[in-house]
DNA sequence: ACAAACTTTCAATAATTACTGAAAGTTTAG
DNA sequence: CTAAACTTTCAGTAATTATTGAAAGTTTGT
């Protein structure tokens, strides 16, 4: 395998693996791009390497940097906007991390605290769901919890003696 | 908020939390129909109940039970089949999390291994090629390691020891 | 063996989501 | 102020994904 094949293997894998942290394929794969490439990347050059049109580059360039992993960047005397990714791996992690437990997560949590509010009328059914969605609450409110530890943490949240820890 | 407005809201945000973690609507949908339920539900019941087709019920059962969160139950003198789902919270969590990590992080894994391990050639862009996939591969790995330990602990991994443990 | 009761399959269709490209908008240089 | 160089927007379209419903398949009781 040639840097070439390299190259286009790990920006489609990427970007099918977009869906695993909630974002589409172009997207994924602007930021696969940027993240391997060894300077910042013009508009033209990312629709010319992922074959895109202007409309969808600058569309999904747009909600990189909403997500805070891609960054304008303007080279004194170019007229063009170049683009960076975070290059560094565990802050990309963080920051995604972060991202999704804003966006997704907490209006989950906020919709089970009210559900697990309901009152108890006695019937099995009502008591049920009561109970079952104050423990999903929990549970998730939990995993939340020890996102943001690790999103906020400074040092490596991602480490051998996290695995030792566990057992 | 009454016993059916509260079952409602909660079938439908677990629905729409499906793209979390990579399962369609209705099969989410039809998850969380399960999980407050008292007794086992037939397709009859859980068509009705979500005003799905017998075919799309009968698809996303199979999926649900080949992701091994809902199983069949046969109640004898029944010619119907009814479903339960894993009631459990945690085990849940864990059975998902190891699921998700075997269809999709796995395979990322393997590229990201292949990917890395291409010949240095010298020039800045296939070092950084390496580089970068090398430590995408790292974070991947160490975290995919820590779901599966997650997953396969007997205990509940989801503690305050946990969260007390990162600060 | 037959028929009733039920489940599965799958081609057709609907719904959703992503993408294009050209027009409108913005910025900068002169 | 104007024009060139660039970016953004968005209505239309394409691609993908989910859903239906009816036919085919299966199981069970008699």
């Amino acid at each position: 395998m040639n840097y070439n094949e390299a190259k286009l293997k790990f920006v489609s894998t990427w970007g099918s693996l977009g869906t695993l942290w909630g974002i589409n394929k172009a997207m994924a794969q602007i930021q696969a791009l940027l993240f391997i490439s060894t300077k910042p990347l013009s508009m033209e050059d990312i629709m010319e390497e992922l074959k895109i049109s202007r409309g969808n580059t600058s569309m999904n360039l747009r909600q990189l940097m909403d997500w805070g992993i891609v960054t304008k960047n303007i080279i004194p005397g170019e007229r063009k906007e170049y683009f960076t990714t975070e290059k560094d791996v565990q802050e990309l992690a963080r920051v995604i991390a972060k991202e999704r437990s804003r966006r997704e997560i907490q209006p989950v949590i906020k919709v089970l605290k009210e559900v697990s509010a309901i009152e108890d009328d006695g019937t099995a059914e009502t008591r049920e769901l009561i109970k079952q969605t104050k423990a999903l609450h929990d549970l998730t409110e939990t995993a939340d919890d020890m996102i943001h530890k690790m999103a906020t943490q400074k040092q490596n949240w991602i480490t051998k003696s996290v695995l030792k820890f566990m057992k």
